[in-house]
DNA sequence: TCTGTCACG
DNA sequence: ACGTACGTGACAGAT
């Protein structure tokens, strides 16, 4: 049995690596005493990131308690994976860094179902979260393992990953092929996996006390736990991608970048992904350009380029001007571009051997609790259903998306008490439309479309923080006409400015961090501390989201579930059943914050994700 | 690794 | 004193 020590505050632990069959008959008998006195910490090592990529593996598990770690050689198989699979069968309260993560590979790779370890996990990533939500560059301490365990348990703490970085360099591997390569027995390897389990141990019963101590509502820790377990589910179960569809679309986009490249190229623009050179070539040409970048460089962007290549905001001709033929192929050139490798290219990159994506979900990822997705499922165009389109239900299913309607304004109304706002949603219906009722409460009731729009933009502009030049640029609406529009809407709605002010002084006064609707804690940044109303409404939003995926679990909905999406859920659903599930969807979204009714509205589409946008829509 | 850009809610 | 658009992830090019 290999054995290491290591000085942890001042303790010394013990982390043993069974080799033998006596070697596990004693983890065995550790484990036994050490259930009796307490949790146990459980972390995996695995092969990679990529849980169901071909040929990925766990390597080892890893079991602990404050002073001692058992790393169980996993990979090897016959006896240290029984053990192994035995030991989490019998735990029945275990604490894991980033719960999501080794429930998927355990569920995957060792046959223990994430349903059964979910419930018995207190992760100390989600209790780390509700302490601080904030990343290391927003200015928290972070979520990780390592800067948490130097904050709360040793400075000297040492960096597991990053360590590992370094001695996988030393054996001629990277970042991405190490944890596959590193010899299972590599001492680093094994001490730092043990490492890991002790520091999870001991970080578990700190955060709990400081979470008592910052009087953090209690019910919170269950709830993340409960929505961690839900969104395990829907990326354990991932979502189709269509070859057939996805491959000739990638093909055609880099075709059309390629020829847009090549017009571009005839301008002296080698690459249209270079802001510099288009830059120099447009200038060139005689166009001037205005707008500068935050380190001084001239801005590209489409914002700058449509009106050169004298196009709306939709692609559609103005007809103000003869098209700058440079600015227009730039634009298709990286739309085409974007759209063939981040999106139809990437499907086909991620999705494992089944066809299917497995979009990794944080669903406490941002510093407001909102969740985030990575593979770009998140990001996915709107304007155009061609990429979508590569998205499926499963066989025999359709794609149904329920979505709140304006969730951000009714929470915006209920929050900061609105009273006009209020009225409009408690007496208008299921049709009711928050903007045109704003653009009538202040124009009259021949209000127009355009109307409308325009106290939309006010509308974000307030819910964000905005002022009259970022809206009217956000907008494209003269600066004049936002400036009286902020104005009116200010006067029909004073109740949004006393709300910020008073939300900023209960900040100032609690450390600078606000309290949510739902007991969150909300750091403000000093600077802009105007944010807080953003911050008070997409919290809060993300909460009703929170709950209605644990409604919809509760009513049996689960397995229809693919993705949350901040404002919605999709799901595939048997057709024969589409309509009678998409109602229990709308069911479940609805509800009533502070005597505003949440509304949610199901839309029913073909086998196609794609079938629910653009020119279908 | 940083900057700029672009996609979403 | 005043005013500030919010939150993400991914890719390409420059450094």
């Amino acid at each position: 049995m290999q054995t290491f020590h290591h000085p942890v505050a001042g303790d010394r632990v013990t982390i043993r690596v069974p080799e033998t069959t006596d070697d596990l008959g004693a983890f065995w008998e550790w484990l036994s005493k050490a259930r009796a006195r307490g949790p146990i910490a459980v972390d995996t090592e695995t092969t990679g990131l990529r849980i169901y990529s071909t040929g990925y593996g766990l390597r080892t598990v890893q079991f602990g308690d404050a002073h001692d770690a058992w790393v169980l050689l996993y990979e090897r198989g016959g006896e240290h994976a029984h053990y192994a699979r035995e030991a989490l069968r019998r735990c029945r309260d275990i604490h894991i860094h980033n719960a999501m993560f080794d429930w998927l590979v355990l569920d995957r790779h060792a046959g223990i179902p994430l349903e059964n370890l979910a419930p018995v996990t207190t992760d100390t990533r989600i209790l780390a979260t509700l302490i601080d939500p904030r990343a290391p560059f927003g200015g928290g301490v972070g979520t990780g393992l390592k800067p948490l365990s130097a904050k709360w348990i040793d400075p000297a703490a040492p960096d597991t990953q990053g360590g590992l970085t370094a001695v996988f360099r030393s054996l001629g591997l990277t970042k991405e092929t190490g944890w596959a390569g590193i010899p299972l027995t590599h001492p680093t390897f094994l001490l730092y996996a043990g490492l890991d389990v002790i520091f999870t141990a001991r970080l578990a019963p700190i955060l709990r006390a400081e979470l008592e101590r910052l009087s953090v509502r209690p019910a919170l820790v269950p709830y993340e736990h409960t929505i961690a377990r839900i969104c395990a589910v829907m990326q354990r179960a991932g979502l189709l991608v269509d070859r057939e569809y996805a491959e000739p679309l990638a093909g055609r986009l880099t075709e059309d970048a390629e020829r847009y490249g090549a017009v571009a190229a005839r301008y002296g623009v080698s690459s249209v992904n270079s802001s510099a050179q288009v830059a120099d070539a447009l200038t060139g040409m005689g166009e001037r350009l205005t707008e500068r970048t935050d380190s001084g460089a001239w801005k590209t962007d489409k914002a700058v380029l449509l009106p050169l290549a004298d196009l709306d905001r939709d692609w559609q001709r103005i007809g103000a001007r003869d098209p700058n033929p440079l600015a227009d192929a730039v634009l298709r050139a990286k739309r085409a571009g974007k759209w063939g490798t981040a999106y139809a290219q990437a499907f086909l990159e991620n999705a494992d051997a089944d066809s299917r994506i497995h979009p990794v979900i944080a669903p406490l990822a941002a510093r407001t609790g909102r969740m985030s997705v990575t593979d770009g499922l998140h990001q996915l165009p709107s304007s155009d259903h061609i990429i979508r389109r590569a998205i499926l239900a499963e066989p025999g299913h359709v794609m149904i998306s329920t979505d709140f309607q304006a969730v951000e304004m009714r929470v915006l109304a209920a929050l900061a008490k609105v009273r006009r706002m209020i009225d409009g949603f408690v007496n208008g219906g299921s049709e009711f439309d928050i903007h045109m009722f704003t653009a009538q409460l202040i124009k009259g009731a021949g209000a127009t479309t355009k109307e409308r729009k325009l106290f939309k933009g006010a509308g974000f502009g307030k819910v964000y923080g905005g002022g009259i030049t970022t809206i009217a640029r956000q907008t494209g609406a003269p600066e004049s006409e936002i400036a009286q529009a902020v104005a009116e809407y200010d006067r029909v709605f004073p109740e949004i400015k006393r709300a910020s002010s008073r939300w900023q002084r209960q900040a100032f006064q609690n450390g600078m961090v606000f309290i949510s609707a739902t007991g969150r804690r909300l750091p403000l940044d000093r600077d802009r501390t105007y944010s807080v109303v953003n911050y008070a409404c997409q919290s809060a939003a993300r909460d009703l989201l929170g709950q209605a995926l644990i409604n919809a679990s509760e009513s049996g909905l689960l397995d229809y579930c693919r993705l949350p999406i901040h404002d919605e859920i999709l799901a595939s659903a048997p057709r024969e059943d589409a309509t009678e599930i998409a109602r229990e969807f709308e069911r479940c979204m609805t509800t009533d914050l502070y005597g505003v009714p949440i509304t949610a509205d199901a839309e029913i589409g073909g086998r196609s994700w794609g079938s629910l946008y653009g020119a279908d829509h």
